[in-house]
This record gives C-alpha cells, sequence and structure tokens, in this order.
DNA sequence: GTCATACATTTGTATATACAATTATTGTAA
DNA sequence: TTACAATAATTGTATATACAAATGTATGAC
C-alpha cells in the first residue's frame, strides 16, 4: 500500500503526516476485512470483542464498568452493546445482589458455541491481513506499536 | 501501551491476535488525539480531510466521485459530507455543466482560512502523537505499513 | 435518621455511518 | 429515435456512536 498512490498526489508528504495518514490507510484495510469476517455472524467487532472478554473471565460475570475497562474500543454506551448480545441470546444479565447498582453480565452457551465460529472465521482474517509478516516483522511492529 | 496490562489478562495472547488487537488500541489513542485537536474547529475528521483534498486540488473543483477515491477513509455518503461544508461555507458546490450529474466542488476563502489553523494544530498534535519515535524509526514503521 | 455526594447504569438526543433504493442524466446499440 | 444500460448523486432507513442528563442505589458526615 502506497500513501502518495493512495492519495493520488505527486508532493512529498512530511514523514510525521505521512505515518498518521499510512496508519489510517491500513486502519481501513483491517477494518473492512474484520467487518466482513463477522458480516455472516450478524455480530459487531464490538459485540465480539465483548463476548471474548466475557469468556476471558471464566464464569465469573462481569459489570458493565469492567466491561468498558477492558474493550478495545473504548464507548459510551456499553448498555446497549449488551442489550444486542441479550437480544441475540449470547449473554445473560443479572442486578447484582450485593450492591443493586451494579449488573453482572455472563456469556452462556450460546454465546461460546457462536464464539468459537467466530474465534476460527478471524483466525483466518488476521493470518490473511498479516500474510506478508515474517515473525520478526511482527515482532518489530509490535515493539514499534509500544512507543505510541 | 501495553497489549496484556490493557486488556488485563495473564495469558499469552498469539503474535497474530496480539499485533492486530495492539495495532486497534494504537488506533484508538490516535484518534482520540485527532478528535480532540479538531474539536474546537466544530469539523470532523472526515471533513478536516475533504477539505485536504480540495485544496490539493488547487483552485480546480473535485466532485463527489473524486473526492470518496482519495478519502483516507472511504465512506458511503459523500454528498451528507459535503452538505456540512456547504452550510459551514467552507466550500461551493456548482452542477457540473458539460456532465449536469456531475457536481463540482471547490474550497473557498473562508475554507482555507480554517484549515490553515488546523494544520498548525495537527501539525502539533502529530508530533505529539509520535514524540517517542526517531526518523529511523518511522521510516521502518512506513515500510512495516507498506507489507499490509 | 437525613442530607449530600459518589457510583453504576440507563435514557434521550444529535450526529455519523453503512447499505439499499431512487432519481436524473448521459452514452450507445438496435 | 427509442430503449437500455451505465454513471453520478441523492434520499431513505436502520444502526452505531458520542455526549449529556436522568435514574436508582449506596455510603459517609453530622
Amino acid at each position: 500500500m502506497n500513501v502518495e498512490e493512495q492519495l493520488k498526489t505527486d508532493k512529498a508528504i512530511p514523514l510525521e503526516t505521512r505515518t498518521i495518514i499510512h496508519f489510517m490507510l491500513v486502519n481501513n484495510t483491517i477494518n473492512e476485512q474484520i467487518a466482513q469476517t463477522l458480516k455472516p455472524f450478524d455480530v459487531s467487532l464490538q459485540q465480539f470483542n465483548v463476548l471474548r472478554i466475557l469468556r476471558g473471565q471464566q464464569g465469573k460475570p462481569a459489570n458493565l464498568s469492567t466491561l468498558n475497562e477492558r474493550m478495545v474500543t473504548k464507548m459510551s454506551n456499553t448498555t446497549r452493546l449488551v442489550d444486542k448480545l441479550l437480544a441475540k441470546g449470547y449473554v445473560k444479565r443479572v442486578v447484582c445482589s450485593s450492591n443493586r447498582r451494579k449488573v453482572e453480565i455472563t456469556i452462556i452457551e450460546e454465546g461460546n458455541k457462536i464464539l468459537k465460529k467466530m474465534d476460527v472465521a478471524m483466525k483466518n482474517t488476521e493470518a490473511s491481513i498479516l500474510k506478508n509478516f515474517s515473525r520478526e516483522e511482527l515482532e518489530k511492529l509490535n515493539n514499534l506499536f509500544n512507543k505510541f
């Protein structure tokens, strides 16, 4: 992916600006591919991430603020996101008995089932996105990301 | 920025998955900072990009499909985006006389004026986002991005 | 106990975006 | 020249997201 070509410009772009634009272009291709992957499951990336977090809880419930903390992309409305998962029958929602302000979200069987299928699809997509990278290059990339 | 720390997990994540998640985390911090930068100008990142493209035309108008082609993030509705810029008085919109299906969008003085101000703010934000990178590291990063 | 404050979630509202359907215009083949 | 397909933009609709305000609950000071 070449930045100048994509932007159809012949002018030189300052390295900093170029890096940010380049980053965004890569972001678009990644997002598109992931969106395509999740589309057949009728689940957004955000919803997928929440399901993964819930699975990571290993049976323990998570309340909304915990979910929000751990989400890859923070968003202002975890309530409605969980509502969607609830409507699809992937999670359950119980008001916390010790503190009734909190609600406890737990992934249920149907959620685990679809998550397993999505895992396979996502693994393939990840491999496809990163097909041109060697192991060392991936490590180099992760190290550079640490500098942000 | 450490991925495991951010996700509050102690399990090892496969390098491919980790890279994608890491990328998204970086994307969030970049987006937040840019959104903060543009907020005082009451212009979205998309609108900013369109203004930049129009300036790049150097007086020549661009029609909607051209704009959409060159936008960093493609979106399905350039019409409404341009409507916003029109309402703010930053661009003008003329139906193309040789082909009345097309509309020609041109940036006007007020648009150039605010764009200049935004440029300064964005330069600062870019520098801040990339403050931990040396020139060589930025080049390395851009080269790795070419592999996507 | 009452009040003020902090906490956790929910709701309202405006805007953004994705996707499909529609309108208007142009080019072209029969 | 009519009919059909292609092009360019617009509109409709559903969903997503950001942000602020509101609701309900808990806690600590007095």
